[in-house]
Formats: structure tokens, C-alpha cells, sequence
DNA sequence: CCCCTTATCGAAATGGGTTTCGTTCGAGGA
DNA sequence: TCCTCGAACGAAACCCATTTCGATAAGGGG
């Protein structure tokens, strides 16, 4: 491996000299600092990563974090498009990006212990469990954090307008005419979840329909396809099933769709669903999925922005909220 | 942050000692172990990974690398499951996962040189593109490679056996009775759709059914949606199209299935499709799609293992083919 | 011709650990 | 009692870069 003292002696300039010509100190000669840096390149130069963040704290490095246990991870049609337009937008501001898990060389470890180990920069948190406690140790570390789908005063937050989706979704299917409407939640232990569901009790509210316990299910399986399945056969097994349906997520929508087909019956002649995110699949199915997209793309490189800027500025951290948008295809009909 | 200095003057050893504790040298006593593991724990002791780098040239770090002109990376839903299962195993082996890009700090850089700054201990390659030159100069590089779906004689490899594969799919279209079988190509650049399209027709040959070049089409766009949609539209087009079509991922074949509903026709009542991967979508979408499945778990951990007993062993680079599966859904019919 | 800037450069300390090779000392053998 | 040997520990070099601060020399002003 070629060091700034293998330049430095090939040129016979110090090293100090060498390190100060990458690093565009400005008391360097135009001269010198040529010839330093053909050597550099003849020489096939390549600074080292660890010996620079050693002295400078600072490693370029971003985490991902992904809650473990919940097992779904980089697989999530919508997370991982949130995490490859962060990934792009981070690595043109210089970062590389690093797993972060819950063990260090085998040996399970805190994430803190992981981000200090490691010592990144800044962590992006994705899919956060709220009730996790090594979350709340890592908010309160002091290592920069950015979470998606979260709300936090400790750090900087992004998340769709979930609410407003929801309500959205409400709405349109109560346009079509349906008055019994099932909400199929993510659950409460994710704050998507709960605001989703929250955002369909106010709408059911506001549009002075019927507020029924029973049509609200779900829970478990972080937004899965299984639990959808197993949610829509609850709805289907109530005295008066709904006739329109919104699922928290879409993976949970086209569970749901499988369990009214495996009645025998059809959406949308039967029963309408709507679904939240607008992953690929979405566009994909028979019939289509109107659901409510997020901005996957904006979403990443907005994160990415927002952790970075609180990476090299020490500010108060910032929170966003991204608009969503109804997208109409073939999964609901009126009544 | 705690460093085994601090540990050194609070229990009165030398950092020597300190040092040897950790790395479990055999020359320290049991009273002395006990006294500085004591006051690590107290102090809140973490080894610092970067130091620990610089001298022994071992990052305990594996590069990821996706094929990035491709654009799809980490969001195709059959390599993130590999990325997933390999990402579990490579961590329980004690290694962390990091993306490689083709820049350094925001500046374009290769491969190998990406690799060299962040002294990455292995690569593992997903979606490679054989017509890569960075590729090239990173398998001659020396740095430990794992290729998937891919062969070299300069780096392990590990493949489904996809010609077995694409031969079981015709041979069951063909006990359907189906003899006008088409193919959807992932296109020659890729080694997956090489091997599928050559076991399309070594199947073709063998059940002596009728060679017809302009049967085989696709191409373009890394086994998405959009080129499966195109080239089914093409066969459509055909005076004589075909009654079944093996496409060479499911993302084709969905997107075929797409085309084939967009001209009022129906699958499989009018034509059959078959799809290869088996990716979660394959068993959403109505009709069910019978497919290939690879073995994603295993894939992904068995290239872990591989690559870090490569890594940590000088041995030849070794090479698997995994076994592959007909999973029969409702896609198909007896004609 | 002298003094003070300014431009260039390098010595040395620093970051946090690892590893080689000595040194010390007590125990056991003769 | 002397010698040998092994157990236990530490000094110092090393890994590769950054950064502070001091040194030197050339140039400008009076």
C-alpha cells in the first residue's frame, strides 16, 4: 500500500508536505504541490480511510438501521426504495453507507455500541419500533440520528402525510358510495400505523359514518401480507362485513384481497380495497391497487439532506412531513 | 471516548496489557484479566474499530456491490432477499455489510479503488454485468470477489442451476401439451439470462419441438416489468403466437401477463406463462404465477460463507450451482 | 542596508490500538 | 545454594494520516 511517506520520499518532500498538498492547505507551492500529486498518481495513491477518520473523528460513514427484529428488513418493497434513493443522494455528498446491527463481531451490542464501534456519523433509522429501548438509547446518545416514519424531539424526522392520506382514501371510497368501511391497521406499535388509523377514525368522524370497533383490525406482522390475509378473513367473518376496505399498507391490501377471493368473491365487484404506499407490485396485480402513493424517491434523498445537514451543522433537528397523492386504478368500485 | 490508555491508568497495567486482555493473550494472569475486564465494563470501554484497522489491515467489513448503471439494485425483490439472508449470516460471522460505489467522497473512482480506501475485507457482486471493465480490474485486484449469477475463474461464484431450471419450465408447458413455446429473454449480458435462454433451447431441442428464432426476444432493462410488457407485445404481434411463454424472471413475466390482459386476452385460459425467481409478488397476483424458484435464503448464506472462507483462508476460489424448484401455481393450462 | 512580512516547508505530537521482544521474578530441580 | 525455566508484564516500534507551530528564506518598504 502506497502512504504519503512512500510520496513523500519518492519526491523528497515531507510528509506533512504530501498531506497538506489532499488536503488544499494553501501553503503549498503551485509547483510543489504538482509534482506531489504525479507522483500521487503514478504512484497509484489511495489515502487510508481509518487512519484519516482516526485523527479527524470523522468517518463519512452513514448507518442503516433497520429494526431487527421485526425480521422484514431491506426486503420492504417501500423501504428499500427509500433506502437506494438515500443512498444515492448520501453518496454524492461523499458518504458511504453501513449495516447497522445489533451485534459487533458476533457478540451482541447496542446499536450505540455498534455506531460507536464503527464511529459513523450519522445513523438513518428505518421501520423504528417505538418500543424498542435500544432506540430510545441511541436517540439519546448524541450521535446523529434521522428517523423515518417517526416522530421525535431528539431527532430529525421524516414521514408522509399519513393522516391526510388516510383521509383521502376515506373519503374517495365514501364518494363511490360506500358507507361500511373496514380499516385494516399496521398496528400501533409503528407511528405509520398509527396515524393512519388515526387519520381513518377522523375521517369516519367527520363524514358522520358509524364508528364500529370491529372495523378496525390488524396488528402484527410488520405491514405484512399474511396479516392482511388474516385480518380481511376477521372483517369477513363479522355479521356485516364492510364493503370497502382500507389497508394501512399495500402488502396488507393484497393480503386482503387474497382472503376475499378465497371466498369466492371479487374486488371490486364485492368488496372495494384501497391500499397505502404504491410499491411496484401495486401497478402489477390484477386487478390494479388504487392506493395512496408516498414519495419513495423524495423521501430518501430528503432524509439524506436533512441527516447530513444536521451531520455538519450542529442545529436543532428538523422534521418534514411529505405530501401523498390518491392514485386511481381498478381495486375499488361504487356501490 | 474510553480508550485502553484510560483503562491502562485506572488499573495501574501498561496499555500492553490492556491490549492483550482483549485479544485474549495467553500471558496474562487470571487476577489481572479479571481486574481490567472489570474496569472496561466500568468504564464503558469500545474498542476503537479504525485503529484496530490501521494495524492489522482487517476491517471485518464486506463491500456490497450492485451493478449501478443497472439502476435497480437493491430494490429487485430477488437480490435484496439474497442481500437479506447473506446480510445475517455475513453478521453472525462477525463481518458488517458497506456499500461500494463508484465514487470516493462525491468523486468518481473505481471500484478496486473504492474498495482499497475503505480496506474492505471481500466483495461480494450482485447483478454483475459482464461487460463491466471496473469488474474486470476488481476480480484481478486481488481483493477476496463473490460473484452471483456469474462465472469466473478468478472468484467464487454461486448460481441457481438455471439451465435445469428454464428446462424443467418447457418440459412442463410441454406435458401440458403446449408445443408453440416462447421465450422472454433477460438478455446475453447477464449470465443468468445466457444460461436460461441456453436451457430454453437445449429444452427445445431435446423435446424436438421446432426452433423458431423469432420465439426468443427480450432484452434491455435488467428482467423488469417494462421489458417483459414489450416483448410479449412483440410475440403477440406474431402471425403465429405462441400458445405458452417461459419468460426469464417473474418480473418479465408479470409484465407479460400485463400485455397479454391489455389485448383482451386472458392467462392462462388463452396463453400461459411461466415466470422464474419465484419473488413474493409470484404468489399475490391473480392468476397465482407458476414459476422457478431459486433458493434466496440459502444463496444469500451460502455466499457468505464462501466469501469469508475465502477471505480467511488462501484457498482457490470455489463455485456452487443450487438446485431449483417448479412451483406450480395458476398461471399455466393444459391446452 | 536593515527590519518586517509573507510564502513555503517540515518536525513533532497526536489518534488508538497491536505485536515483537525484553525484562523481571518466583518456583522447582540438582 | 545456584541455576534454569516459565509466567507475567511492559517498552517501543508500528500502522497512516492530520495539524499545530516553528523555522527558513525571499521579497518589500523605509
Amino acid at each position: 500500500m502506497i502512504t504519503i511517506y512512500d510520496i513523500a520520499k519518492r519526491t523528497g518532500y515531507s510528509p506533512t508536505t504530501v498531506s497538506k498538498v489532499f488536503n488544499n492547505y494553501n501553503d503549498v507551492s503551485v509547483k510543489t504541490r504538482g509534482k506531489i500529486l504525479d507522483a500521487a498518481k503514478e504512484m497509484g495513491y489511495l489515502p487510508n480511510s481509518h487512519a484519516r477518520t482516526l485523527m479527524t473523528k470523522k468517518s463519512w460513514t452513514i448507518g442503516i438501521l433497520f429494526n431487527e427484529p421485526s425480521g422484514v428488513g431491506i426486503r420492504h418493497p417501500f423501504f428499500n426504495g427509500v433506502i437506494d434513493s438515500f443512498k444515492k443522494t448520501a453518496e454524492a455528498e461523499g458518504y458511504d453507507l453501513m449495516f447497522i446491527s445489533d451485534n459487533i463481531g458476533g457478540k451482541s451490542s447496542s446499536y450505540v455500541e455498534h455506531c460507536r464501534f464503527r464511529s459513523v456519523d450519522g445513523v438513518i433509522v428505518i421501520m423504528a419500533d417505538r418500543k424498542d429501548p435500544g432506540l430510545q438509547e441511541l436517540l439519546e446518545s448524541g450521535i446523529p440520528c434521522f428517523l423515518l416514519d417517526f416522530e421525535s424531539s431528539q431527532a430529525g424526522t421524516i414521514c408522509s402525510d399519513n393522516i391526510n392520506g388516510s383521509f383521502l382514501a376515506v373519503q374517495y371510497l365514501y364518494e363511490l358510495g360506500h358507507r361500511q368501511i373496514a380499516h385494516i391497521s399496521g398496528g400501533t406499535d409503528t407511528f405509520a400505523g398509527q396515524q393512519r388509523q388515526l387519520g381513518y377514525e377522523m375521517a369516519i368522524d367527520r363524514l358522520k359514518l358509524k364508528r364500529r370497533e370491529e372495523y378496525i383490525t390488524g396488528g402484527g406482522g410488520f405491514f405484512s401480507v399474511e396479516s392482511g390475509y388474516e385480518a380481511m378473513n376477521r372483517l369477513l367473518d363479522l355479521e356485516q362485513p364492510p364493503t370497502a376496505v382500507l389497508a394501512a399498507g399495500d402488502n396488507l391490501a393484497l393480503g386482503a384481497v387474497k382472503a376475499i377471493r378465497n371466498r369466492g368473491l371479487q374486488v371490486p365487484e364485492h368488496i372495494s380495497v384501497i391500499g397505502f404506499d404504491d410499491i411496484e407490485a401495486a401497478g402489477l396485480v390484477y386487478p390494479g391497487l388504487t392506493t395512496i402513493r408516498q414519495n419513495v424517491q423524495e423521501m430518501g434523498s430528503r432524509a439524506a439532506q436533512m441527516l447530513i445537514h444536521s451531520i455538519e451543522t450542529v442545529r436543532a433537528p428538523e422534521s418534514v412531513v411529505l405530501p401523498v397523492e390518491l392514485v386511481i386504478r381498478d381495486s375499488c368500485r361504487a356501490i
